[in-house]
DNA sequence: GTCGGAATAT
DNA sequence: CATATTCCGA
């Protein structure tokens, strides 16, 4: 109703239509800044009292998903007013004003930003960050139809994760040194271009406002990279804190979590918490910050000025391929295709920051190690040719956004294989993850489920996806479908209709089995062979749900 | 020097 | 075992 998967599709260039009230008693102003935020395809309405504004906002008619509103010294009255009245919308102050006590009474009346004008389009550019920053805080208290689209379309883009490495050390907010900044601020009249646009209401870890809390504490802490040939090592690899933004949000199957992406430091000195058996026996617990704050935690100030600690502090550190690593290992290997899957790019494109290009290589050889044995031997005939410049590469160089575009070829995986590795309880600490839990037969047997499969989704090889009876999926629609048609995907109508509809095992274990161990044969399944996955890469960028509906 | 990949070490 | 480190050829 509100927002369908269609809608966040539909929203992908995000802050664009974003819907703003724009209240200015000056009408030069208002037009100003009209124009300005509709160069940036924000839709503007604009008001010129606030009694037309909040009638505006109450008549449901039109929903805002923020409002701009002038303060000045004749009406301030009114200004107040509007911010008192529409706590649900993200509302930014703005003036001419350098008052310092207006400033802190719009913000203590709920404002979420105070900008001085004239309003550069950089400052404008930026407000939809209040918007998204909105629809996360309210969270089960008032979260304004207008906002929920927005929330949703960003958890769905933090599932994604396409950036969820993004977020690292989190701004030091030195609240209580406001009143000091601003006052700063107020001195250097002309200057205040230096500070970039809105001071963005950091989304950071998305989650961190909900309750878990201390997601902050993966935060790296490559501020201090001393010593040198650190880099490498201070690693923190935070898969986990795009799940945990997805965990937090009821919507999403909330049972699964099963990944702990920890990396564990083996401290010589050993302190003797083991931190590796952290995991305890309730895997869905993991997260919890001590786990963190001895491992990857940040060291802070507390550790620099550690005396005792011999500063070896964060020395080996082991990568702990965990699920949703792998998984991410597994995405970008295939979307490299196989041949092209060398450890710089597969790094690049995991972007799990604090991983190194040999953490890589090391999983990329035991990953070929299972694999060759897998396919015993035929697999030189379609593997390597080294030099191949060959590239069907839709090797996508993505850059590191904080709200990058929407990726359509990306959703619908991870929502599955965030769905697949549910059964939190399943796999205590050491299990390894692709050797799930209960997997019907159709699983290979060594429970490597690589993916033989370059432009195909590992989901539907590497990951099976069970839909559990009444499972943590469920809460998404398309998940259950999502999984025939992962294995049906491309087909069209390869499969006889009992394939997908009442899975006939037999049937399953033989074509899966046949197309794993043969893969240089015709798909029995009518995929063409690897050679055109510029194909698949094609329909898996649209997403495995254009796949035909499953009965045909 | 880089890199990928295999062998070897932990 | 899984991962890290080392070694070696390109």
């Amino acid at each position: 109703m509100v927002c369908t998967t269609n809608d966040l599709l539909g929203w992908k260039d995000f802050p664009k239509g974003l819907r703003v009230l724009l209240l200015d008693e000056d009408s030069n102003s208002a037009a100003e800044i009209r124009s300005k935020l509709e160069e940036m395809d924000y839709i503007v309405f604009t008001f010129c009292n606030e009694n037309d504004a909040l009638s505006a906002i109450s008549s449901k008619s039109e929903s805002f998903h923020v409002a701009i509103v002038e303060v000045n010294t004749s009406n301030s009255h009114g200004s107040f007013k509007f911010l008192e009245t529409a706590k649900d919308l993200p509302t930014i102050m703005t003036s001419n004003m350098h008052c310092l006590s207006t400033m802190m009474k719009c913000i203590a009346l709920g404002a979420v930003e105070f900008l001085r004008k004239p309003l550069c389009e950089d400052k404008l550019r930026n407000i939809w960050q209040h918007v998204v920053h909105k629809a996360f805080n309210s969270e089960g208290s008032v979260l304004s139809e207008s906002l929920k689209p927005v929330k949703e379309s960003v958890v769905s883009m933090l599932q994604l994760q396409l950036e969820n490495v993004e977020s690292k050390n989190q701004i030091l907010v030195e609240t209580e040194n406001v009143s000091p900044v601003r006052e700063n601020d107020h001195e250097h009249s002309s200057g205040s271009d230096k500070y970039p646009a809105p001071s963005t209401p950091q989304l950071k870890q998305g989650g961190r406002s909900l309750d878990d809390g201390d997601c902050q504490d993966q935060t790296n802490c490559s501020t201090e990279k001393e010593s040198g040939e650190q880099d490498g090592e201070s690693k923190s690899v935070e898969t986990t804190c795009g799940n945990l933004i997805a965990d937090n949000n009821v919507q999403v199957g909330s049972p699964q979590r099963s990944k702990e992406t920890l990396i564990k430091e083996e401290d010589d000195s050993a302190d003797g918490s083991k931190s590796e058996t952290n995991m305890s026996p309730h895997p869905e617990k993991r997260n919890s910050p001590s786990n963190f704050s001895s491992a990857a935690g940040n060291p802070t100030r507390a550790d620099l000025h550690n005396s005792s600690g011999t500063r070896t502090n964060r020395k080996k550190i082991k990568v702990d391929w965990t699920a949703d690593l792998h998984k991410k290992f597994l995405q970008a290997v295939e979307q490299l295709g196989v041949d092209q899957a060398i450890p710089s790019r597969i790094l690049e494109l995991m972007k799990v920051e604090g991983l190194t290009r040999h953490n890589v290589a090391s999983h990329l050889q035991k990953y070929r190690m299972h694999r060759r044995h897998i396919l015993p031997k035929e697999d030189d005939r379609r593997w390597p040719h080294p030099g191949d410049p060959m590239q069907r590469g839709y090797y996508q160089h993505k850059p590191v956004m904080a709200y990058p575009p929407y990726h359509p070829n990306h959703a619908l995986p991870t929502n599955q294989v965030y769905s697949m590795w549910a059964q939190p309880g399943s796999h205590p600490a050491g299990v390894q993850m692709w050797g799930p839990p209960s997997y019907p037969a159709w699983q290979p047997a060594d429970g490597w489920l690589w993916n033989p499969y370059p432009g195909m989704h590992a989901d539907a090889w590497g990951c099976p996806v069970i839909p559990p009876p009444h499972g943590p999926c469920s809460s998404f629609p398309q998940s259950a479908s999502g999984f025939h048609n992962a294995n049906a995907v491309d087909n069209g109508c390869g499969m006889p209709q009992s394939y997908c509809d009442h899975p006939a095992e037999e049937v399953i274990d033989k074509v899966v089995r046949e197309a794993i161990s043969k893969p240089w044969l015709p798909l029995p399944l009518g995929l063409k062979s690897p050679s055109t996955d510029s194909v698949l890469a094609e329909l898996s960028r649209q997403g495995i749900s254009t796949v035909p509906p499953r009965t045909h």
